[in-house]
DNA sequence: TGAAATTTTGCAATGACTCCAAAGTTTCAG
DNA sequence: CTGAAACTTTGGAGTCATTGCAAAATTTCA
């Protein structure tokens, strides 16, 4: 079955209410529209938008599908002899420097920063999605070291991981708000990445190194 | 000036209406009680409640008042000789030990966890705790190491510091929600946060060293 | 004791979100 | 091609949090 009529129709209004809202928001803010008006202007039913968005904060971060595993599939594919630390360090490292290229894509990031920074829900989503991104790492963790039942260790270890990814995007989330240019954030980060890893320990770095085949 | 009628009656009036909306929340729930019901049962009106807490979820907080700046005062009272982070896991260390002598303390706080815990609203004010938590201890380690403007270095380590409060607390509240004794939570968590320590590098532990007078 | 300051309250309104049953569409077997 | 089954959209009514406003009650103080 390559895909239904109706299963691609699903998609598109989907993907078509999410735009007009996210385009809403960053117009007026969060607050500001009403999810009447983002039903009207996507020409559907207000009962259609919560059909497809359990609520009004979903419409601005739908596009952010795949964020929540995004660290605990990095550490399943670290390479051999490295660890899980690393191999998040060695990731982050990759996409910061892959943005200098192609700066377009953190065009418009700052507006988008703008509008979480002042409605409280769009903030707590962002919380909420960190501590998804956080329960990942430590199933994962769990289950490449292969930790006992009631072992805190992975746990901790989890939160040292996130940390790092955390302070990653606080900082960039900041910068940009400040107005400054992707480029240089990006190379500003770099340097950031090498003094967060001299904050960690040896344990953290080290913990879950992957066995050399 | 002691204290005229209406301040104290105002104080009253706050205390009550909080008590009664957390019994309530933890009798029934936190969304199975209405701000309304609350009003009714603390005998005043619905605007009197709001006259006084911004948010439902802040009925649930009021007792926290003064959380907010704990870290930043420990850090700040710490001994001549002691590090931001060893006094932080001093105090921790002090705070969990002075509960088993004085287990009643801790008792309902599986309740008062539970209540939290399925009620999505209250986690988020709780995660904006912990960033006013963090906030202030960026201040306070600004202030207390001179640090220049853009050095992003008290900003990391009060990530980690804070880190180290907040993996203690959702340990307890983890062991609280599954029924363990608080005696023999608090005999566990020590053990934490010994495992805590060594987690943390020795540039964290170092760093903001208060001169020796 | 009475006017000024402050708090409490009632009323009305907005907006998010839920429930339900009545259309409207799409799918698919016959 | 056709009609019933399955699914989606919609309208409408209702609950609840939250806000704004002006009247009523209370407290303060000269």
């Amino acid at each position: 079955m390559a895909e239904g009529l109706r299963e691609r129709k699903k998609r598109q209004t989907r993907q078509y209410i999410s735009d007009v809202a996210t385009h809403l928001f960053i117009e007026r803010g969060f607050d500001a529209v009403t999810v009447a008006e983002i039903a009207e202007a996507a020409n559907v039913s207000v009962n259609t938008v919560y059909n497809y968005f359990p609520a009004k904060e979903d419409l601005f971060f739908d596009r952010s599908a795949g964020v929540a595993d995004r660290l605990a599939r990095w550490i399943r594919a670290r390479g051999a002899g490295e660890s899980a630390a690393r191999a998040v360090l060695r990731e982050l490292r990759g996409e910061v420097e892959a943005v200098s290229p192609r700066i377009g894509l953190m065009a418009g990031y700052d507006r988008f920063m703008r509008v979480i920074q002042d409605a409280p829900p769009l903030r707590s989503r962002l919380w909420s999605l960190q501590q998804e991104i956080h329960d990942n790492v430590v199933v994962a963790l769990r289950e490449e070291t292969g930790a006992e039942e009631g072992d805190p260790l992975p746990d901790l270890m989890a939160g040292q991981i996130c940390w790092v990814h955390q302070a990653v995007f606080v900082h960039i989330g900041r910068e940009m708000l400040v107005g400054r240019e992707p480029a240089e954030v990006s190379r500003e980060v770099l340097v950031l990445l090498d003094d967060i890893e001299e904050l960690l320990s040896e344990k953290v770095l080290d913990y879950a190194v992957r066995a050399v085949s």
